[in-house]
DNA sequence: AGAATAGTGTCTGTCAGACACTATAGA
DNA sequence: TCTATAGTGTCTGACAGACACTATTCT
């Protein structure tokens, strides 16, 4: 039965160990990049793994809490959209024994945190293509491997890519970001019949210069909800 | 960092309580349901809940383990489709303190399970209609919603609704599975338009009588994935 | 003027909706 | 033949892709 046992222990042993774990994202240098923190503990000492940790029942309401405040530790600052990915669970992806977690998938615009990341040496924006490269903590690799196929998705469908930007921005930018996400390019005309179908951006008076004729700057309206729209672009 | 601190002691003080809840799906009787159990112990002893538990840490190697075998507990066969709904979890959601609960969401044909539950009591099928009138325990009620409407979206841009028919099935019996999961009428051309485009089924020779000409009868190839379209049907 | 980026106009292609039409089984 | 369900043919509409065209800014 849901949720309990005849006499439930909260001592328990052999309770799985839960955990919560964020994969970060953000576009940057024209490359997707994910937060990785270097380890300072066993297991996987020394290995890049993603932020995250245990819940603090007393401090934190909901894990969604959990995620926010061990993102904050790292980046000093919440991430502008953040919600569940997946949980990863089993009895061989920690030497420690049966373990559960729960990874959420975030974005933020590059340079809410990268002042705050220059300084610290642990902490390091990791691009997407290097990560077969590195020495991942866990089964990280797989959780950010699904992480990026749903970023894409998404992109694909919504407007979830503008979480990688700053208040305000242009077409041009928002074309780029998508783009480097899906890998792939879109275009621009169809990225504009989106924006102006949807009731989620608003548009800025002063306009900004770009290299050529200036652009039109959008902002998302506040309390809006994201948009999902109903066919893909070219997938 | 991710899924240690320095000194781990797996029977650490104040763990949240880590469950495992499945939203089990079925078209019945032109209604959508959902198998519910009646609870036998605090808390909310004698409402409906959702069929779940806690993990075996010794014979479940995933929580996908636990949640099939706490189905089988109910319904003693396993759903021929199960992917995690999200999870839920706070402080406030179970008198017992933090908890958090991993929600599958399955699908299984009704045929499959009535035998077996026509024998018992306290497991049921429940209309998702009737699910505001009764008492529901924890958040359940809340957790059913959002599992239905992740399948009425699912619906939409694939064939997940074939899961709760029988081995062999006719285009007519999918699309009013589809239009009772989903709550209006479809074009049946756009079905047979989908279901030809995708390599998912194949055709039987046998066909079978349904009250009118006879109908063609499909089933889903072996060994093949769940094919998700770029378009939603109308939504 | 020429390069660069912003933005529009408009045609095509794909696929869902609509719905009339044909096919075939049982009463 | 009448009714019920299966299945086809085909037109329309929505919206993404393609791409030429215009607009504006800087050098």
């Amino acid at each position: 039965m849901s949720e309990m046992t005849n006499s439930y222990d909260i001592n328990e042993f052999k309770n799985p160990i839960f955990t919560v774990d964020s994969v970060l994202f953000t576009v940057k240098d024209d490359a997707l990049k994910v937060l990785m923190v270097k380890r300072a503990n066993e297991p996987f000492i020394g290995n890049w793994g993603l932020p995250g940790g245990f819940v603090d029942v007393d401090s934190d309401t909901t894990t969604d809490g959990t995620a926010l405040r061990k993102l904050e530790e790292k980046t000093s600052v919440a991430p502008q959209y953040l919600e569940q990915l997946q949980v990863f669970s089993g009895n061989a992806r920690d030497p420690r024994g049966f373990s559960v977690t729960l990874v959420y998938f975030a974005l933020i615009p590059a340079q809410e945190v990268s002042s705050h990341i220059d300084t610290v040496d642990d902490v390091q924006w990791i691009d997407i293509k290097n990560i077969n490269s590195l020495s991942i903590a866990f089964d990280h690799k797989v959780i950010i491997d699904q992480a990026k196929e749903r970023l894409q998705q998404k992109a694909l469908y919504s407007m979830v890519p503008v979480y990688c930007l700053p208040e305000y921005f242009t077409v041009g930018q928002l074309k780029s970001v998508i783009e480097t996400i899906i890998g792939k390019t879109i275009q621009r005309k169809s990225l504009i019949r989106r924006i102006e179908s949807t009731d989620m951006f608003e548009t800025i008076d002063e306009k900004v210069k770009s290299g050529g004729r200036l652009a039109q700057q959008y902002k998302v309206k506040a309390g809006v909800d994201i948009v999902n729209f109903e066919r893909n672009l070219s997938s």
